[in-house]
DNA sequence: CTGTTAGCGCATTCAT
DNA sequence: ATGAATGCGCTAACAG
């Protein structure tokens, strides 16, 4: 493989004047610039960044790591860290854990040994490990979604468990009075927020507040739908924790000939517009992921280039509630 | 950050040793090699992959390129290639680049630049440029996909002509005579085979063959749906040549007031068992994704690795049909 | 079993 | 405007 020595040989230069012409071209002189550039094209000469990165001691590379890459909220993470990334000139190396914890550590460490510039994270839980792994190897790193309580580190998140309210209160204000939530994993804590976003709203109105926990997974929600859609005091509506949660729940209630919304309606969390890409089907909240993605961007771009080094910043964005044909008024069947 | 050198220093050995106990730990005694472990624990040391990679020469990197990350099936190449690399302790770096050819070289120069030791290429069209300046680096390089007439490389694809005239053929066997086939870029090989295959099951009966280009998108396929659906003969059965497109069918047919399949049979190519995770609704040809990634990852450790240095192989794997719910025989209504 | 020397490709520093 | 020397972190090759 072409390297800069070949180039400066082949050009008849010292290697410095060709790593000129890359780095600094206005301190070459015109003509010299181009016999280095016609031999470049002619060798076909890619840079190493290994070497340059040993050199520079920066890669212009970014980390991601986002838990499950077959969540449609994970892709748009993945598209609009990477647009905003390249728009600054980096580039974007990514992994993803399968919502596997030790996997985390292991992708971190991966692009640690890669020498990425800052790392991006999308966590499976919000306990400190993960961060401090990274933050006691003087990388900079942002969390995105989750509160991060324990560590001191750029955050940019939704209030999560304000638009839990805001969504069962909807669903109450429609006129529904037996309602359930189905929410994730106890141990993430999102889960525990949104179903305790949605006890308050239902206490505040003196109702009673079924939370089931399982996970963010169709089949959990399917399970969960199931179990709470055949007990003795059936709900009118249910709130969910996630789109895969609402599309399991959707699923059981097929089954059990429920129409949606003249039978169940459902409202859930994280819709991230893919239930059908035309014409979305759920009623919810979705999270303004690519608006997110840039601002943690923003936020390690500000650490990378010391434009700001104090203590961790919390950013939280509002979320974005739309109506589709989840529901409708209780007893409008 | 810590180096070899503070850790040699630190457990009062020479670097080369701490390298030893990194790379090859039997060869060296058990207590020098426990001290350098204490060390790189109290240092918190994660080696330089930089310079690692600058020295060995190799990075121990795949790189993958996709063009479309919001496709199912895209994601699906993601995990299998990374899965498939993971086991034989390879990391994958991964590009993607919204179908765009300019970024899909973009994209193959970062991972060039970054060093490694070869690339799966998922990519836009079958031309020859990405391959070329792949090979012309002597990388070694395996196409996912798509067939490379101009090239020779290592090639993983399933054949998808012939997937089209059986799919064709369900359809007619179910009673359709009126059939369109609603395809994507003219530009695009996939499509185009799709198409023919359709023609030439349509052909092989003596009915005419209606092929509408469009786009692998929900948008295009809402379009193309809306005008066949709206014709003069309104066909009674549609070959759509991805999920994509199925999906944007199935909301025009809605919009139309047609049932499906009561009014209306739609079979499609790639719906990787994602139109509703739970309970597939189209019937359809699923390509082996997974499969697909392990064997195309295999190929190309053949080529690292110098197992094998041959001329470029192709490898078509059989594709899977699936009967779901999409699909009626005709006057079933 | 351990250490020394040298060089991978590149850019910083200093010199011309 | 251009070049030479040097070292980033690591390990192959050799020495002991």
């Amino acid at each position: 493989m072409t390297t800069i020595r070949d180039v400066a040989n082949h050009a008849s230069v010292a290697p410095m004047t060709v790593s000129r012409v890359l780095n600094q071209p206005d301190s070459v002189s015109p003509e010299t610039r181009q016999r280095v550039e016609e031999s470049i094209a002619a060798l076909k000469y890619v840079p190493n960044m290994l070497g340059q990165g040993l050199r520079k001691k920066r890669t212009m590379a970014l980390g991601l790591i986002v838990s499950d890459i077959t969540n449609p909220f994970a892709i748009q993470q993945i598209r609009g860290v990477t647009r905003a990334a390249r728009d600054n000139g980096y580039t974007v190396i990514f992994g993803h854990t399968e919502s596997d914890p030790e996997e985390e550590l292991k992708q971190l460490r991966a692009l640690i040994e890669r020498r990425v510039d800052g790392i991006i994270l999308s966590p499976v839980y919000n306990t400190p490990e993960s961060v401090n792994f990274v933050q006691g190897q003087k990388l900079p790193v942002t969390v995105l979604d989750y509160p991060m309580p324990e560590n001191d580190v750029d955050v940019v998140r939704c209030d999560t468990h304000l638009a839990a309210r805001e969504l069962t209160d909807y669903v109450l204000d429609l006129g529904h009075r037996r309602v359930a939530m189905l929410s994730g994993d106890l141990a993430i804590v999102t889960a525990r927020e949104r179903a305790e976003g949605f006890e308050e709203a239902m206490a505040a109105r003196g109702y009673s507040a079924p939370v089931e926990y399982g996970h963010f997974t169709p089949e959990s929600g399917y399970e969960m739908a199931l179990g709470v859609l055949q007990s003795e005091s059936r709900p009118t509506a249910l709130v969910t924790a996630s789109n895969f949660i609402a599309l399991g729940a959707a699923e059981a209630a097929r089954e059990l000939g429920l129409s949606i919304p003249e039978d169940l309606s459902i409202v859930t969390f994280d819709n991230a517009r893919t239930d059908t890409v035309l014409d979305p089907f759920f009623t919810g909240v979705v999270q303004p992921i690519a608006e997110m993605a840039t601002v943690a961007t923003h936020f390690l771009l500000d650490r990378i280039l010391q434009r700001y080094g104090g203590t961790g910043r919390d950013e939280i964005l509002p979320t974005i509630f739309e109506v589709h044909r989840s529901t409708a008024p209780y007893g409008h069947s």
